[in-house]
DNA sequence: TGACTTTTAAGGGATATTCCCTTAGAATTA
DNA sequence: TAATTCTAAGGGAATATCCCTTAAAAGTCA
């Protein structure tokens, strides 16, 4: 059960089809991840810690601290 | 090509028996993750991320920053 | 309240993926 | 070189994924 997806999406009134279209699959499929009756592909979470800018560490409960980590930095050819 | 991993990996003189049989898995499977060859289990991120002390999110390219998130006991691997 | 709409969840099945096995190849060491 | 260790490839049974249809739940409004 992941609720903290759960949590975020309801928290922006994003419905399920709204995010599964966001994922590129179908509605039951994306509830099948919520419930966690399905394994969400590293590529959805990527995705998904993308649009609630906060990280898939997050997500999957592994830290209560909400905001997102540094992004990548961009390479310097100077 | 997970080579953020590998490279933890190696940094720590671990070879992918080792991995394998921490994550429960075979070696070929494992090397298939390493590769990209297989999707990478959450749960399987999620072991990795506490074996190294870092985050999923480095793990997968997302961050430069190796540290955790805070909320986190790190592991004892021994 | 009841009819209607919207949203979420369940059942089922074709397809794609996973995982391990065996074994080959590469790298390391003596 | 030979022996050992480590990593990767090929193949297949078992499993999971994903979408479809449809049921159920939740929300809306006259």
């Amino acid at each position: 059960m992941y609720k903290r997806i759960r949590d975020l999406r309801e928290d922006r009134d994003m419905t399920q089809t709204e995010m599964a279209q966001y994922l590129g699959i179908h509605q039951t499929t994306y509830s099948d991840y919520e419930l966690g009756n399905l394994n969400i592909p590293v590529s959805s979470l990527v995705k998904i810690a993308s649009l609630f800018r906060t990280s898939i560490d997050y997500l999957v409960g592994l830290t209560d601290e909400r905001k997102p980590y540094p992004g990548r930095q961009p390479a310097d050819f100077s």
